[in-house]
DNA sequence: CTACGAGCTGCCATCGATGTGAGGTCCCGA
DNA sequence: TCGGGACCTCACATCGATGGCAGCTCGTAG
């Protein structure tokens, strides 16, 4: 299939599907004109780099993954993971913190000795 | 004081007190040789400036909120703050979910019907 | 007088997925 | 044959706080 028709059916845009070819996380061939032409498994595939997208990884750790699952290699796949998830969880923990920090704000700003004209 | 001089005393770079100014939270005077000079206050005020980055404000709130804050309006200090604090229970929440298909992730990758070559 | 340190402005880089637009090729239907 | 639509590449913009460099001025210590 076409380029159009692969973005129709995963919802990802063309432009999408074009960065993620340059990124190297999905491949296409070239008919004569040069258009890409997909083959069916390329639905799977961009729904499986979408998942990863959606799951907080950038395009680099899909990168590296994709071949460690086609290689069905989990302990590696897992500690890739692994990590990944680590990162997730300091990155919530420092939103929580300066959830913190805006409710001292807050507490700041809405001190009862304080007052208002508008 | 000059510049160096706030910037020891808040522990913001000399690069990041001159950007605050250019976004119109810190302002200055200057000596006649076109040096910033700040008063005392400043100090506070930095250390309110860096107390809205932690909390995860962007410069274009605090610029909204510090007027508030010395105009002592709390309905609208606090309007502008819950906004903000929706917004990072938003990226929480979205956070979260990627986390949650992360998990997803990890259990296809760790599927016990694949196996491992390394 | 000289050299150095502190300040100044202005500009580029970062990070990353995606939008957008220009300018060109190609194929198909009317 | 003409028009339009789908596709191509290339490239810039986005968002935001900060780092860092270049080239300059100025004041002061030696």
């Amino acid at each position: 299939m076409r380029i159009g028709e692969l973005a129709a059916r995963t919802g990802a845009s063309v432009r999408s599907l074009r960065y993620y070819e340059e990124q190297g996380l999905l491949s296409a061939e070239r008919d004569p004109a040069g258009r890409r032409r997909y083959a069916e498994a390329a639905v799977a595939r961009v729904a499986l780099i979408r998942r990863g997208f959606s799951a907080s990884l950038s395009s680099r750790v899909i990168a590296d993954l994709l071949p460690l699952l086609e290689a069905e290699c989990v302990p590696r796949s897992r500690a890739l993971l692994d990590v990944e998830r680590e990162r997730l969880e300091a990155q919530i923990a420092a939103m929580t913190q300066a959830r913190v920090r805006l409710d001292e704000v807050i507490a700041i700003a809405t001190d009862p000795t304080w007052k208002c004209d508008a």
